[in-house]
DNA sequence: CCTCTGATCTTCT
DNA sequence: GAAGATCAGAGGG
């Protein structure tokens, strides 16, 4: 080995020390979906580093959120990984076609999650692309839920998959660069209008003009 | 640009 | 038996 990569590696940070802790995930899901905006994804898959910046998320209330699954207490074998810890994943099958993300948030026991709706692909595009045939500009290769499902290789095995511990998918700090702040615009959320009142609450939020979004 | 519709299947009634 | 945290393609403007 050159010693100049000797150095470089001396002085690179420690493996892992770039991913969100539990203590992140441990939060209200309404402060965890926004501060999650810049962050990245990370999917490693079929020897392929997948990764894109979260540009868009929605924030699901538990017990008394007539949107969320776990509303009313409902835990199921279904909404069992709701109930988990935070930084839990919990992946669902949508109109029998679409596997949607979300994160787990508060501690084990508190049901409550951020639906990510919407990524910028940054890394394994190629790869990605295979996956979303239907996409004719990167902007549509996962801006929406079940496209960011798609693109990133998201199913069931990865259902209940612990984001702090995992190999296969995760969460990583923005960088330098992300960190500049951006301005967030917060809506309702989206294709809940069975929810009643809570289909106007402002739980959905996402990265001011980002062409990534779903529905700017 | 927009609206409409079929696809597809797990979960719960 | 119905509904659903969606998407893509078809058709019209």
């Amino acid at each position: 080995m050159r010693p100049d990569r000797e150095l470089r590696n001396a002085f690179a940070p420690p493996a892992g020390a770039r991913r969100l802790g539990r203590k992140f995930f441990r939060r209200d899901p309404i402060v965890v979906a926004q501060e999650l905006l810049g962050k990245r994804l990370v999917r490693i898959v079929d020897g392929q580093r997948l990764a894109g910046m979260i540009v868009e998320t929605e924030a699901y209330l538990g017990i008394e959120d007539r949107a969320a699954h776990s509303f009313g207490g409902r835990r199921t074998l279904r909404t069992e990984p709701m109930f988990g810890d935070g930084g839990t994943a919990y992946v669902f099958l949508n109109y029998g076609i679409h596997y949607l993300l979300n994160i787990v948030t508060e501690s084990k026991g508190i049901p409550s999650a951020v639906l990510l709706r919407a990524v910028e692909p940054t890394e394994g595009i190629d790869w990605m692309l295979k996956r979303r045939p239907a996409s004719k500009t990167l902007h549509e290769i996962s801006s929406g839920p079940g496209k960011l499902g798609a693109a990133f290789a998201i199913d069931k095995s990865l259902n209940a998959e612990d984001l702090v511990e995992s190999e296969r998918l995760f969460i990583e700090r923005a960088t330098k660069a992300r960190l500049q702040s951006q301005l967030i615009v917060i809506r309702p959320r989206i294709g809940i209008d069975y929810a009643l009142e809570w289909a106007h609450k402002p739980l959905r939020f996402y990265l001011a003009g980002n062409p990534h979004v779903s529905r700017p």
